[in-house]
DNA sequence: CGCAATTTTGACGTAGTTCAACACGTGTGG
DNA sequence: CCACACGTGTTGAACTACGTCAAAATTGCG
């Protein structure tokens, strides 16, 4: 599961083509210090950042667990999920390359969701415990942990202004189609489309639709000239009208 | 509009019988220790924090002003509202006392929303350029300040889940009653009873329901001996079922 | 007290759900 | 190689929870 670690280098990005490049990752301002820096935190700078990859349908952590690590996409993508009482998962985001997973669980330090590999993905980890004791010493390093925080904590946000706007199934489509486009589209490389890694169920459950209207939804918007589906790949038509229904 | 502010001493909560205690609020960890020691802060310590009244109705601040401050809430409550293109408000959220607002501006230092009292309140409104300043100097004050952002984006991230579990209007309002009380009862004293200061219209447009839904769900509830509805105070009478209800 | 704002209740319409059938791969085993 | 099961996605028809519109009841404020 393992690759070789990234001690005091960029972790190498050459192995796969969407691999992002650490100038485009959330965890840059932490990583590159730590890895670099020849300070007094040699000790621990050894197995501060590590480089894992996962397998699709693998999880990263689990709902319940101990913090022990927060971790930056490289390449790939997860969903986050969390178990209802009922037998079936809720779907409470998606993360992509360049993005921090598990963060949230710094308080109170238990991972609040299961994050799981919605195809092969690789992920830089970073050991909690070690990365607060860094920055103990390292103050400019917690002035970069707290950007970083403020930064996802935005991110969230965003993601969750569009539903909590709850307005039209069609307005939430065309919400979310924007905004993978804005989040994901440096990695398909075609500025116009996007590339839904998760399955239909995995949209549907998480804009909170049945998977029969989200797919209603999309077959319009194709009829309408909006987009162009093949499969799993989206092809934008026209911006402007996804933008009106969205309601941004 | 100001008071007096709190040097040096803990602000005091005297004035009025809601005033939260300092003990339980969550800036304590960062308003404490600036506003005692006898470090290298003393310049800056002097107006790092302050006590501000505010009158019903009027703005702490408002959507799209640069970011200058944090605040924490001694006593009174506080909608979070944006605008949109249409001309009216959506809330997103509600803050109670001893909760922070405007710490989600810290990226991109600029306040995304509105933030109105509901009553008569009376806020510590801490500067974020000396708040900065400060922790740099003092690696305790940053871990406090980093501790402090997790905490409150774990409240808002459990007040969103409620939203995005988007089940029925039933469940939502359960799981809002339930919020509340958890959130607010220090507060009102009676453990059984809640509180809601702010309209139904605002409740109704927080949860995405209709006023004429909410009210109608209050009502089935008080029909069906959960709570009992005595204008703005609610005394929960079967907290089981909406526990249940609310799928938590 | 009296008027305006807020909240509640009632009757009806609609967006999205539910249930059910079908279509399209993809993998498995005979 | 085909036959079949199975997961995933699309489409159709009936149902229902919530929204809309309208009016009555209650609360709050000058």
């Amino acid at each position: 599961m393992l690759t070789k670690g990234s001690i005091n280098s960029k972790p190498k990005c050459d192995k796969d083509h969407k691999f992002i490049p650490c100038h485009q990752c959330a965890m840059e301002s932490i990583c590159l210090p730590i890895n670099t820096q020849q300070q007094p935190i040699e000790l621990t700078q050894q197995y501060l950042t590590k480089r894992v990859d996962k397998t699709t349908n693998s999880y990263l952590f689990k709902q319940g667990q101990s913090l022990t690590s927060i971790y930056a996409i490289c390449t790939g993508t997860f969903k986050l999920t969390k178990h209802t009482q009922i037998n079936d998962e809720k779907v409470i985001g998606f993360k992509f390359p360049g993005e921090i997973i598990g963060h949230d669980a710094l308080h109170p330090k238990i991972y609040s969701h299961n994050a799981i590999a919605l195809d092969d993905a690789s992920v830089c980890e970073v050991n909690v415990a070690k990365l607060l004791a860094c920055s103990y010493a390292v103050p400019n390093l917690q002035l970069s942990l707290v950007d970083l925080l403020t930064r996802q904590s935005y991110i969230a946000q965003k993601q969750y202004e569009v539903l909590i706007a709850k307005s039209s199934a069609e307005s939430l489509v065309a919400a979310f189609i924007l905004n993978v486009k804005k989040r994901y589209s440096d990695v398909t490389g075609a500025k116009n489309q996007v590339l839904l890694t998760m399955s239909r169920d995995n949209i549907a459950n998480f804009l909170g639709l049945r998977r029969e209207t989200l797919s209603r939804v999309l077959s319009k918007f194709q009829k309408e000239k909006f987009i162009t589906i093949s499969n799993k790949l989206i092809q934008i038509d026209n911006l402007a009208a996804l933008f009106k229904l969205a309601n941004l």
